[in-house]
DNA sequence: TTGCGGGATTTGTCAGACAAGCTGACAAAT
DNA sequence: ATTTGTCAGCTTGTCTGACAAATCCCGCAA
């Protein structure tokens, strides 16, 4: 008999990960370049100020600026210093922590998220091809047993909309839209959740997935759009009722 | 297991615009992670086997591993090693520097920059405040003065699309839009030349500006995000023409 | 004023050392 | 036989010192 205790969740046991000095002192100098401190083309203090301003080794200090440099915050010229980068976090797209977000930022981010997987499915419709469809409708079978079977269809969720990206035939879309949906996790697990099966949330949330496969088989980019974005203003409606309900 | 990959020679280095060893080591095995050489999961070579293969110190490996960590692409644990992550490369967004695209790719990245720009517009015109109008109206003049001028506009042309993010009220798809329009400058550039000017391409990019502008101001979604798509798929065929121009 | 050293400064790289934390194996205890 | 304690070896994190390469700044001369 193995152990009745089933194993941890590997996502749950790593949240005390602020991992090393370094990433500290990236933090603080991040922290005071987008607080106007240093402005953009300011010199940052050279890595010896660094060390006695801070009480760290130089490693520090460089592993640290080196951070910076590869968020696009810092340019290096080596003999001449450190420089806030003209267009500061503008080398790559990079959205806080999950778990960092507050309201107003997270509806922001999913406004941004509902943008994205709207041009997608209008792209989908027009591009999906018989493997594109083939993809599309066994996911969708798998949601839908779920939903019958009252099984966890979160999986079969991810799949219905990594087929959706693939069917747009656009990889840069496809990995935004994945980067994007990243920091939704927490939202498709709740449309699965017996709360939802009992409201009525999943099942809406199905027909909202069979509307939109309904329009890309129909290759009708813009029924396709307009499903893509009722889906997603429906799931900010469950997420913000959810979000609201401790409070009575 | 013979090395997969090829040691690191500074004299024979290839590209000069990845400045020093360890961006170099960095980009080496992140080409190696994204061409499947390790699986997620997978350990990475000690520091100390990555010193011996490359002939580098600790400190340019070290400083390689944590490009790669802010990168999202690998994850370390003290005493444990380095693990390429679990979904490689999804912690931040980043597209190839402008001059590495080739032409399928550079396709593709437009079009996500439409999906945007067109989400953007429709925000705008449902958003826009007085004060919004006012910068809307004040770019598209200078861009006006500048079309009869034969000045070039292409500054006030990044204040209107600007004017539009601003419009839009949601600073990460500002930001996000601002990420992608980076790597067109010379698109835009391109319009403000004196064979656009002669072709009548400047002025028809103005007439689809008034249209965009006209929709915001009147507060129609559908049509500032039907403008937006006209502006883009037109601005991309601007770009098509003239890249295709030296073959004959 | 302009051009040109040349020393001082700063980042890039190297080398060695110790501390902190993990892994696996072996011995001891239940 | 299973569990627990211990330990040796390995790996990453940090510290220290040094030298090379690139840049900056200031004084000097034409």
């Amino acid at each position: 008999m193995p152990s009745p205790i089933p194993p941890l969740d590997p996502t749950l046991t790593e949240l005390p990960r602020a991992t090393g000095l370094s990433a500290m002192l990236a933090g603080r100098l991040a922290a005071s370049i987008r607080a106007g401190e240093f402005q953009p083309g300011d010199r940052l203090p050279t890595e010896k100020q660094l060390v006695e301003r801070y009480a760290v080794s130089r490693a520090v200090v460089r592993e640290a600026i080196a951070r910076l440099k590869t968020d696009g915050f810092v340019e290096t010229r080596q003999g001449a210093g450190a420089f806030v980068a003209l267009k500061p976090g503008l080398a790559n797209f990079r959205i806080a922590e999950p778990g960092l977000l507050d309201a107003a930022d997270l509806a922001h981010v999913f406004e941004l998220r509902g943008v994205v997987e709207v041009g997608m499915a209008e792209l989908a419709a027009e591009r999906r091809s018989a493997a594109d469809l083939a993809a599309l409708n066994a996911a969708f079978a798998r949601m839908e047993q779920a939903l019958q079977s009252d099984e966890n269809g979160a999986a079969a969720d991810d799949s219905f909309h990594a087929a959706v990206a693939t069917a747009a035939h656009n990889p840069y879309l496809a990995q935004f839209a994945a980067f994007l949906a990243q920091h939704f996790s927490a939202t498709r697990a709740l449309t699965w959740q017996p709360a939802a099966r009992r409201s009525g949330g999943t099942a809406a949330a199905q027909a909202e997935h069979r509307a939109l496969l309904d329009a890309i088989t129909r290759g009708d980019a813009q029924a396709a759009g307009a499903a893509a974005r009722r889906h997603i203003a429906q799931a900010a409606g469950r997420y913000r009722a959810a979000d609201c309900k401790p409070k009575g």
